[in-house]
DNA sequence: CACTTTCGAAACGGCACCGTTGCGTATCGG
DNA sequence: CCGATACGCAACGGTGCCGTTTCGAAAGTG
């Protein structure tokens, strides 16, 4: 690890009754402020590269000494403000296959209008190659549930015979957010209110004439 | 237009018999080598932001003078190098509509395994907000074929029949290039050699049980 | 109360790049 | 050869960020 005893969860107030180290407790509140400060300047259309601690500190109301006391380095901070991130995936009703999965592609239709997360999504592409580490992170906190959520109502599809048996999941799941990320991001005003449902009606259906 | 007169076409020896301004005419080495480097170093991860016009004259073995005599802002030259790309798509058969959607989707997966294409996708993704003229330029010169070659094979694939005839035909471009491009980014190890065929057949047949 | 640690703020020297300018040379037309 | 323009190169002053240090005040423990 990079941050060694840094960032040990709380960093705050350590009811713990173990060692208190005697001194100033760090403020929970500057963390909070950093992190957010952090994700906005990105949610703003920041690469990681063109972040400055600077601008997080002046951002946050907070000094730099702050943030460099609990980071080592950029690329820590920014790991630990995508970790921060929730996923409030929203349920499904499981009645049946096209619905759960409309309800799913329009959420991610909706989070993709969010400026926040829209601009996540372009660090999730850009920056995937220069800082892996950093990805992996990304990926675990907030990629995978949301596979995971399509991937569920899938193979329940699949067991209760809505959909073939034969179905690779993972290209299903592949098919239907990829379509879903490219009219966000290349479907030029062709984005309506419809859209969830005109994709997984297509998926479903196929291309190919009977 | 910012670049007023300059990057007016050849730059270099005029041949047409009009107005030669005399002196010594621009090299149109020295502007290939710039516009060469400027997709290097985007190649090698770096975002529009990040490009420095020294690191550009550095390595194309220029001087900045020569670069800010053509180009008089960073976005300009970019915009240029990017309109530079050419765009060899593979010829397809016209055999059958799924041969040649695999072998259109086989392009594209080889290209996404290309240093040089894989980093200007990033930039596609990533600048599109906050350089829309520039993405104009690119959408142009490198998206539109791309989605017109699909585009004509679906269009070909419904009037042959072998498609279905109320097939959305945007729908089933967005479906089959996100498909790929979901794969090339997040599909983990998942990336085989049949994946463009495999791609075509589940699009093809669809996912639901018949 | 002393003692320790963190706080925000300011300043440090250093570096990379900005866009411009001047220099000596090269390459064109007349 | 002469005037004009472009060339590569090096230097200019200016700016923004780096990571560190110093400062006085705040906030805890004993």
């Amino acid at each position: 690890m990079t941050t060694q005893e840094m960032t040990n969860g709380t960093a705050g107030q350590a009811t713990a009754g173990a060692g208190r180290p005697a001194g100033r407790p760090r403020s929970e509140k500057a963390e909070k402020a950093i992190i957010e400060a952090t994700l906005d300047l990105i949610a703003e259309g920041m690469g990681v590269a063109e972040l400055s601690i600077e601008a997080i500190a002046s951002r946050a109301g907070v000094g730099k000494t702050t943030i460099y006391r609990r980071w080592s380095n950029k690329e820590d901070l920014v790991a630990d403000s995508l970790a921060a991130l929730k996923a409030p995936l929203p349920p499904v009703k499981g009645v049946s296959v096209r619905e759960d999965l409309i309800t799913l592609l329009a959420a991610m239709q909706t989070e993709a209008g969010h400026e926040r997360t829209r601009c996540l999504m372009n660090i999730a592409m850009s920056d995937a190659d220069r800082y892996p580490r950093l990805m992996g992170r990304f990926v675990k906190t907030a990629v995978e549930p949301r596979k995971q959520a399509v991937r569920d109502v899938v193979r329940r599809g699949i067991d209760t015979g809505e959909l073939r048996p034969d179905v690779d999941v993972e290209m299903a799941l592949g098919m239907l957010s990829g379509t879903m990320i490219w009219y966000t991001k290349w479907g030029n005003g062709e984005i309506t209110d419809d859209l969830a449902e005109r994709i997984v009606d297509q998926a479903l259906t196929g291309l190919a004439a009977d």
